[in-house]
DNA sequence: GTCATTTATTAACAATTGTTATCGTTGGAA
DNA sequence: TTCCAACGATAACAATTGTTAATAAATGAC
């Protein structure tokens, strides 16, 4: 997954994406498959969750002008750990790896780019862990309230608290405790 | 920090690395600061851990033959989220970023290689995240048991229990269970 | 060997969360 | 509009963990 992918580059290679429209509640990538398609959000917002003995955890959500896809999966040729979802109607354009593997041998200046994203997303994604590890769940929906209200209003509940780590009735005590 | 550095690359540009011997508890780099160097083990053990409120959270231990290092610090020249210390006396072959870029510039299969191995560190701190969102600290414990007994026997419980997530008051509770 | 520090266990109590279930409310589909 | 599924709140109880403190054992420095 990738978030804050360059509009220009988009542009750029524009040529290379498709458009593809899907109602709420689709399944785009399956936990377990191997990545094949890149995801940049037009309209909508999707979800990525790991499956526990049958109940779902969310890890990340991701709206509009984000680009989503299992990349360590369709470069390391692993399954994927996650399943791609969508949380609403969606407009994506949609970019399969063959494509990107292309766009990434014909342009030096992309593969840099695409270097530093990835060292960036590795930096943030310790961030979010350690955050996991720092805070209560009652801090983290805290900040996560203050960072991020959007995602709050926008999200279902039951989705922020298994993103939080906890279950929805645990999330509904803390929103009605003060 | 990067695991399975590959022997015979520490070979191939082995006079780019100097020796250091430490003991116990030396800090090798401190949270907040921009890391320079990288750790090549060879004797002793290490690990990284970040600080909330006071107390110490460990987050990973690493051993003979471990390559340790905050590059996500060096390439991004963001300050380290992590600090890295010894726990026991250590041999470490230390490499500065100065040199692991300068080596990188020389190779195309050193940097491709790197390239790589950052895809399947990602994937592996991914795994970590997720076991740590799936699982109670009981049943991290005991894969933590199963998968690396080592670890288990040569790091003093209370690290192991902050690796947990959990107080090591709570770990020799998991432990005396049975 | 002695002493101080580190490490691990145990107890008691408070606080939080999980589990299960019930009950309104809402929103979308037919 | 009607109906059904999804969603959120709440209650009651069990289970786990955190906190604080006391104590014992092990370790390391001198």
């Amino acid at each position: 997954m990738d978030t804050s992918f360059k509009s220009d580059m988009l542009k750029q290679f524009s040529h290379y994406f498709k458009q593809l429209e899907v109602p709420a509640k689709t399944m785009l990538l399956q936990e377990g498959q191997i990545s094949r398609t890149m995801y940049f959000i037009e309209k909508g917002c999707l979800r990525t969750w790991v499956n526990n003995d049958g109940k779902d955890i969310t890890t990340q959500f991701f709206f509009e002008g984000d680009a989503v896809s299992s990349i360590e999966s369709f470069r390391t040729n692993q399954p994927s750990l996650y399943s791609i979802e969508s949380l609403e109607p969606c407009v994506l354009q949609t970019l399969s790896a063959k494509d990107f593997q292309e766009i990434l041998d014909a342009s030096p200046e992309f593969r840099k780019s695409m270097e530093d994203r990835m060292f960036k997303r590795f930096y943030q994604a310790q961030q979010i862990f350690y955050s996991y590890l720092k805070n209560t769940p009652q801090k983290r929906y805290e900040e996560l309230l203050q960072q991020y209200p959007h995602i709050v209003q926008r999200v279902p509940q039951h989705y922020i608290a298994s993103y939080l780590g906890i279950t929805s009735v645990s999330l509904s005590r803390i929103r009605n405790r003060r």
